[in-house]
DNA sequence: TCGATATTTCGAGAATAATCGAAATGATGA
DNA sequence: TCATCATTTCGATTATTCTCGAAATATCGA
């Protein structure tokens, strides 16, 4: 997995080319619920299994889809005993959004003022 | 056109739809270098051609690709006597983002710490 | 070692998307 | 009105993605 990477402050081709990847990744009506399902989760993340069952899915359609946002940066899996755990991979989301906001005013803030109350987490 | 809509502080189902379109449309090299492209634009924008003629594609080809991104809500288009001047929609990207942000760290800031830094637009 | 469980990989068919030339539409100026 | 230009729509081909059952892999407990 090669996953995500900034160089410097400003994103090379390079990135391009994974952010597509990334973003055709969430474009999939399941695969965003299991990416938001991994969010909502945190830390502890899910289950292949349960995921599956949670969409209504088979076992192996849902693990192409997890594989496919794996590849993509946007969650990780760890193998426990038998199951293997899934989490979201907050960095890899954090470089998709900081790259979609790159470049977003030309220096004028005015031009995405709105774009300030997006990251205020509110719990 | 429906485009991108908010319900109160909670996002509903009918927004998921919305947002898979949406990642759907940038998840496309050509599509999202386009976005990009009128994103640097800012609200002048550019015409249809110019924007084919910079990407290398025939017109018909990028013809499709705008329609995409405008049914996604994220260019909008309007006529102007003999061209067709495409601007990027800043409130379209701005939902889909909060979208994505939704319920990240579950009231646990510190969870998303790091998601502080994106928004803020550094000339 | 064997059987059970969880998950992935394989393989192939069905569905969707991308591409581009040709033809249609809309607007302009002579 | 007609020729021209910019763009879209049409139509058909090719390429990609989605899906899921069956088979393979990995781990455990008996």
């Amino acid at each position: 997995m090669l996953g995500p990477m900034l160089t410097g402050t400003h994103m090379t081709q390079g990135n391009q080319v994974w952010a597509v990847d990334a973003l055709q990744a969430l474009g999939h009506e399941t695969r965003l619920s299991v990416f938001r399902m991994l969010v909502q989760a945190g830390p502890e993340g899910r289950m292949a299994g349960e995921i599956a069952q949670a969409c209504g899915v088979p076992a192996s359609t849902m693990s192409h889809h997890l594989g496919n946002l794996e590849r993509a940066g946007l969650v990780a899996s760890q193998r426990e005993s038998r199951v293997i755990r899934y989490r979201a991979d907050y960095a890899g989301m954090r470089h998709l959004l900081a790259f979609l906001m790159e470049d977003c005013c030309q220096g004028d803030p005015l031009l995405c003022a709105d774009f300030a109350e997006i990251s205020a987490c509110k719990p």
